[in-house]
DNA sequence: CGTATTGCGTTTTCTTAGATAGCATGATTT
DNA sequence: AAATCATGCTATCTAAGAAAACGCAATACG
């Protein structure tokens, strides 16, 4: 399951991406319509805007808006910069790979099954954006 | 990711298809032979043993062994016994599912996405088993 | 300047994973 | 029946991580 921190990246950025472009949107607005902790979203959206999909203004007029067109911003590149690996364990991570301790990884089934499920769900994952999560 | 529970249980119940069938294993050997802690095991394979997956033994030559033929457990009902859901979000979760607070399922992006996904991974997850795991 | 807004380190709270301990219970052997 | 082997069960501890809140600094704008 994705972590609530996730779920919220995933709705601030739709949140974000219905919106005109350009146009900054206070962190308490995107907070109140979306239900989102103001705070943790702070954190956030900060996250996003550190890894350069986001854009902040401050001051009178500030707020956050898109840096990146939303139909550059695949979901797998949230996931990841949020939650972290996509893929079920370590020995089987594109990103975040980590050995097993006590398998070798040619001969075990395990391994071999979960690097499936990865696949397919890389493969929707780096192909849907956050264009295709708007009501647009 | 799998919580290492999870792996855990993966792991030992490979280790008991690969082993004759109705042949009591000891926790301890399982232990020794998957590296998991031994108590923690305990807890796993008891679990693993109320869910009907497993047989044990108490006394000399007692053990755990397999109740079900291996080819007959798919991954997914044990990642749903020890894990939880296997859904990315509580709102497409077939067997946790728990309704979104702040949206209208039929017209969520993210939940149609995470549709796709779920059923992408069940597609796998529902039709390899326990057997597929083994080095037989 | 003064006000609005993000930036950001710190702290708190809560939950869960993971691991530990100990005694009870049942089966087998002698 | 006694000794021993092995699981059954419950309680508890610790550490890590998720989630959320606090306070003030920094910055931008008019």
């Amino acid at each position: 399951m994705l972590s609530k921190k996730t779920q919220y990246a995933f709705k601030a950025l739709t949140y974000l991406a219905e919106q005109e472009k350009d146009l900054p949107v206070l962190i308490a607005e995107i907070s109140k319509k979306k239900k989102i902790p103001l705070k943790f979203l702070e954190n956030i959206l900060l996250e996003l805007r550190k890894a350069g999909m986001l854009e902040s203004k401050k001051g009178k007029g500030g707020g956050y808006f898109l840096k990146q067109d939303p139909t550059k911003i695949p979901l797998s590149k949230v996931m990841r910069l949020i939650e972290g690996p996509i893929a079920l364990l370590p020995c089987v991570s594109l990103n975040f790979y980590k050995k097993c301790k006590d398998c070798d990884e040619k001969n075990c089934g395990l391994n071999h099954v979960m690097i499936e499920v990865r696949d397919n769900m890389l493969q929707i994952l780096e192909n849907k954006t956050v264009a295709d999560l708007t009501g647009k």
